[in-house]
DNA sequence: TCACTATATGCAACCGGTTACACACAAACA
DNA sequence: TGTTTGTGTGTAACCGGTTGCATATAGTGA
């Protein structure tokens, strides 16, 4: 009993076509008829196929997100700003979440099935992202937006968010504010590159101040509660004035640490890095950098509608601004 | 330059029947042919067109998502869980969310765009689901599995928490281990099914026990962190053993009033309700009812998948039980 | 009266696949 | 030798829309 512009042209008497004209709106159509067409439309309630004019017209009105996972505030907040985004200018957003497959296999999978879809742009928010796979998508010739990599060689769309001056930003209320002098900082997985991009921003700003980096006072975490745990002794020996975490979990582990350990009986200053969701939560509350997820996401939305329209004749490379969030961790 | 399946068989000479079967690996082929066809395809790295495939075929191989909001640990868990079974069962996962959007609106929108994209199923998480519409989307002619909800005059399939034994596994909690026995509720907004299926559980319990329901216990809350201060004042003058709100939400609100009234100098034990992501990080940290989402999720595409299958003629209807979550806000 | 324009409609090809059916040929069986 | 069975291939219709082009009629200005 299904409905389609070729049964209600043979109900009303009229061609495919000229049903077609009364659904878009377009060309001329007596009134007699359009009246006739919109009520059997109205009546049985009448919805065409996106498949079948996705199929003529060349375009899906899809973009493609490709993230590690929905879950977890962070890539949350992102998704919702690239729905809104999208939906604002008309567009779905098909989702494409890769979790814990290997990278190779991912990127086979993920290209793959936005081809068959015939999405009609991407979004690529891949942290481990290679150059080959982003020459590769670059390639499969529709507009691609990549987020939080960026390869300066390639001619590519690409948003990040400026991890060195949020690394800045924190040092700054750090040194300035507090008046702190020793600061240990701890590091994510070498392979991260925004642990390297804070990093950077944590060695310049000492050097900046004229302070000069201390090597014992960096610690190599990876990013994990458990990880930073294990550093707690070997940090509490240095004697740091505050402890510079490179993400919020191990923010946490070391605060966790310090709970536990009836020995230190000083507060120990802690700040993180992401503004996890759970931060404000905690006790104390703690001090970090906020990252703008769900306006990166709007933007992405924004650029990739932005180049299908053809506005976006060179390559698009945007850096966001984060946030400097503070709570008490930090001594504040 | 897009390739299709015309193309290769006009470039090995064959017809596009031929292409086809070697595609889906079905009927006879020569091997001649056949490896003329591979070398073709994986040179160009020729991929199908979903559009056309699934309008040959009747079915899409997709099932539509419908849930208020991707954020938030509740829907963001359900999401996972229906993502990667439907992944597991070939199907794609099309997400639509409806926001901030009026009850009416959206019914409109989703079931209609759920149509046009020719989903070949749908999960329902809509907490303001009407009858009119459950009655409207079952109609549509594609199974439905609705979550949360469950009209037992029609015959759908619904799978649903059972908030009912959720705040009966808390009470006895309260009232077999801790031994109390002035509990004060605070209750959701009263059009939430949700809440009054808690608030039943919490009557229940007492009455179980043999301890009257008083109704100067019960204040009326709105599920939110300010309302459940503005009753704060309230609640303390009723001198209750404990705190029991039907979300954590409000039970953090109660926490946060109790901490700063210096006029208070004895512990409240409070409790809450959802596990929300941040309930283990507050101090004290929250004892609260843990609902399966994940679980939820899994189930939910498994059941979809299942029917589409035809393989459940008759209505589903499961309920999913909850987990008790001891931490120490109840004084463990 | 003629040329031109605005209005109204339909034909048929096309988008990129699938599939029922017909046909051809070889080997195997009766 | 005639019939069946297993292979291999192609034709053409179909899924449900869009669209370039042709055609027809009525009204308008010269």
């Amino acid at each position: 009993m299904k409905l389609t512009i070729a049964k209600i042209a043979e109900m009303t008497g009229v061609s495919k076509t000229t049903v077609s004209r009364v659904l878009n709106n377009s060309g001329y159509v007596s009134s007699t008829n359009r009246s006739k067409i919109t009520a059997i439309i109205d009546k049985y309630g009448y919805v065409p196929d996106s498949r079948a004019i996705s199929l003529s017209k060349t375009r899906t009105e899809t973009i493609g997100l490709v993230i590690p996972e929905t879950s977890g505030p962070f890539y949350a907040e992102l998704l919702s700003g690239v729905e809104e985004s999208l939906r604002d200018h008309e567009h779905f957003t098909l989702i494409m979440t890769f979790g814990n497959d290997k990278p190779h296999r991912v990127r086979q999978r993920y290209l793959s099935i936005m081809r068959q879809k015939r999405v009609d742009g991407m979004i690529i928010f891949d942290p481990e992202l290679e150059i080959t796979t982003a020459r590769e998508a670059s390639a499969l010739g529709i507009p691609v937006v990549f987020l939080g990599k960026d390869f300066p060689d390639l001619p590519l769309h690409s948003i990040c968010v400026d991890n060195f001056r949020g690394a800045v930003l924190m040092m700054e209320h750090l040194m300035r504010h507090h008046n702190y002098r020793r600061i240990a900082f701890i590091t994510g997985p070498s392979d991260s590159q925004d642990s390297l991009e804070r990093f950077r921003g944590y060695k310049h700003s000492l050097e900046t101040v004229g302070i000069g980096f201390d090597d014992e006072l960096v610690s190599r975490g990876d990013f994990t509660r458990q990880g930073a745990q294990r550093l707690y002794n070997q940090i509490i020996k240095t004697d740091a004035d505050v402890v510079f975490a490179s993400n919020d979990e191990m923010a946490l582990g070391i605060i966790e640490s310090a709970h536990d350990e009836s020995s230190l009986n000083r507060f120990l200053p802690v700040v993180g890095y992401d503004d996890a969701i759970w931060s404000q939560f905690i006790e104390p509350p703690l001090t970090t950098i906020r990252q703008p997820m769900y306006q990166l996401g709007r933007l992405a939305g924004h650029t990739i509608t932005e180049t299908i329209a053809g506005k976006n004749a060179d390559s698009v490379r945007l850096t966001l601004n984060t946030h400097l969030v503070v709570r008490r961790s930090c001594g504040c």
